[in-house]
RNA sequence: CGGGAUGUGGCGCAGGUUGGUAGCGCGUCCGCUUUGGGAGCGGAAGGUCGCAGGUUCAAAUCCUGUCAUCCCGACCA
């Protein structure tokens, strides 16, 4: 590639929508551009790199036995009604209508049809295992699309999904792309954590995440010294013993005006009713959080979460437990259609089954006790500081079991480094990290929903079980130029840069010029990509600040040395520089691909 | 969905209170000079000032509405 016709025009300023180091440089070194909100146009050199990594995903892919299909990004609704998703998904789905009127959907993900296809091709044990995949643009209408190819609207993911005659045979083709992960990340050079996650939208059984460690990342994870490693969303909390309430006299409750929060609570506790042994802290409060929620089919219900004073409800993993439900704001009229509910003095005895009866036919969240569901923490025999139901009161010594039950455990506390690890394995430390894989063992969700059986070898349908895994390959890209840039632009690692070496003539000399194009000429024919600056009248200062932009591997500089003999190799990463004879560099050059992983002529 | 900010040549921004010829830097084009760290000088092209109404002799500027974009937030009754 010449860089005098190279379709190429790199920016001085950061685009002022940008906010990270991906998306500044990688619009600014014309890798990209913003084609709308979240939705981004691909130039030649980003599209090289995207090519790089889309082989080498295809290479581990194919390696363990996975077949490349592809599916249109525009489909009809009705596979997606059929498995619930039309409707579940949400206002994330992209939706579209033809000439006349019918529903169409941008797909988010293709399990509907890798399993219709199967359904329809396949009809025997015989047939499995399988394994198939694509690459292909997926559409989600984000609510907030974000940091360039990191929270896209539309991107680049790898689907693939397994086809198994049991549980044993998912294992095995789980366990494949696990393995080619891994061989995929570390081929890249992308660092990245394995964390269990949340099933949720996929509505599998078990799965797990791969995350890039990063700051500008979206997920929260956490980690232990002694390995366990989990997004925060599946955290789960170790569930203490029972306790034993028998020392612990009768409820009392107390007045206790002006507290309608827990640090006004704990202030109050400590003035009206001061414990023996030490002070009344948040954590001995129980706090009754209430949320609403609405089904995939609009109705709304309220729920009382009810956890430990010092804790307060994650969102996201709220969100995750009561998935496929939305949370929603709770308004004046829910409080109105619940008027037991007290602002500030939420307690227990009206909730859940120590409220009033359930009107099970309402659907609009009023009539009977609302649902109460409390933290792991609160075991039975557990005694707590927490509201009365009524204004300016609160109860003392009201255990959990004795005083009061629940309709069930949510485990939707906020998650804090220090935690123990569910394990075992020690405290938990807190992390960020850019989702660019997640493996799901799906199980027989979609199987069933679009009847996918095959015959067993006693000629009885079984249903097949499935699982579905995607790699973010725009994502990828995005991780792997926030990791490896600097303030001078992007540094590619030697197996995704848009070419090798970046040949530079500096000067004016002709000789220069000469010079540099027989040595891009020696390089391209032992087949290192090659990108030439032939430019004339372009100073050697915007060469070499345009070289740091683009962020090729190694740049080959031929310029005023050359009288003296000598050109310069350089190392982007590093910035180390090397001065040699033209024929040394080229030598130079090889030995550095060559012991980056490249093969050679 | 809530809060905040912003919409002015390809990119980054000023101008707006005080209404009156639309400006600067980068980029692009032409000429000359320059050529190892984003060059200098001279010339040039390129803009319905987000959109729609309104006020006014006159609107980028004031008023109303609307659309869009970006950032933060989303529970903590």
């Amino acid at each position: 590639m010449r860089m005098s016709t190279l379709f190429l025009r790199t920016l001085r300023e950061d685009p002022a929508d940008a906010e990270v180091a991906s998306h500044k440089l990688l619009v600014r070194a014309g890798y990209i551009r913003r084609a709308a909100p979240g939705i981004y146009s691909w130039l030649p050199l980003g599209l090289k790199v995207l090519a790089k990594i889309e082989a080498v995903v295809r290479e581990e892919m194919d390696a363990i036995g996975a077949q490349e299909v592809h599916f249109p990004a525009l489909l009809p609704k009705e596979p997606y009604e059929a498995t619930g998703r039309w409707t579940e998904y949400g206002p994330n789905l992209f939706r579209v209508k033809d000439r006349k009127e019918a529903d169409y959907l941008l797909a988010p993900t293709h399990e509907e049809m890798f399993t219709l296809l199967v359904r329809d091709l396949y009809s025997s044990y015989k047939d499995l295992p399988a394994i198939l995949y694509q690459v292909q643009t997926k559409y989600r209408d984000e609510a907030r699309p974000r940091a360039g190819l990191i929270r896209g609207r539309e991107f680049i993911m790898k689907d693939s999904y397994s086809f198994d005659i049991d549980e044993a045979g998912l294992d095995a083709s789980y366990a494949k792309h696990r393995g080619a992960y891994q061989r995929i990340f570390d081929r890249l050079g992308l660092d990245y954590v394995i964390v269990a996650a949340e099933a949720g939208a996929m509505g599998g059984s078990r799965s797990e995440e791969f995350l890039h460690p990063c700051e500008i990342g979206e997920d929260t994870f956490v980690r232990s010294a002694g390995g366990y490693a989990a997004n925060v969303e599946a955290v789960a909390t170790p569930v203490p013993g029972e306790q034993d309430a028998s020392g612990i006299g009768p409820a009392h409750v107390e007045d206790t005006p002006d507290t309608p929060t827990i640090d006004t609570l704990v202030a109050a506790a400590n003035q009206i009713a001061p414990r023996q042994d030490r002070p009344w802290t948040a954590a001995d409060t129980l706090k009754n959080v209430v949320v609403a929620l609405v089904s995939p089919t609009g109705e709304r219900e309220l729920l009382v979460v009810g956890l430990p004073g010092d804790r307060q409800v994650d969102a996201k993993r709220l969100e995750a437990a009561v998935f496929p439900a939305e949370v929603d704001q709770t308004t004046e009229a829910d409080f109105a259609a619940h008027p037991e509910l007290v602002p500030g003095y939420i307690g227990p005895q009206v909730l859940g089954p120590n409220g009033a009866p359930r009107e099970e036919d309402r659907t609009d969240g009023a009539g009977g006790a609302v649902r109460y569901l409390l933290d792991p923490r609160v075991v039975p025999g557990t005694a707590w500081v927490t509201g009365a139901n009524e204004r300016g009161k609160h109860v003392f010594d009201l255990v959990a079991g004795r005083d009061f039950t629940a309709d069930g455990v949510i485990d939707v506390a906020e998650v804090r480094a220090g935690d123990e690890a569910p394990d075992g394995s020690g405290p938990l430390e807190l992390a960020r990290g850019i989702e660019i894989g997640h493996i799901f063992a799906l199980g027989q969700k979609y199987a069933k929903a679009l009847e996918l059986s095959v015959l067993d070898q006693n000629g009885k349908a079984v249903t097949v079980t499935m699982g579905s895994y995607g790699l973010g390959v725009t994502r990828v890209l995005a991780a792997i130029a926030e990791s490896t840039s600097d303030e001078k632009g992007l540094a590619w690692p030697v197996p995704v840069a848009p070419a090798h070496v970046h040949v530079l003539a500096t000067g004016k000399d002709p000789a220069v010029f000469e010079t540099a194009e027989r040595l891009a000429d020696e390089l391209d024919s032992m087949g290192v990509e090659v990108l030439y600056d032939d430019r004339p009248k372009v100073s050697a200062g915007v060469k070499f600040a345009d070289s740091e932009l683009l962020g090729l591997p190694y740049a080959l500089v031929v310029g005023r040395g050359l009288a003296d003999g000598v050109v310069e190799v350089r190392h982007r990463a590093s910035g180390d520089r090397e001065e040699l004879p033209p024929e040394q560099a080229v030598a130079r050059l090889r030995e550095l691909l060559t012991g980056a992983g490249l093969s050679l002529r």
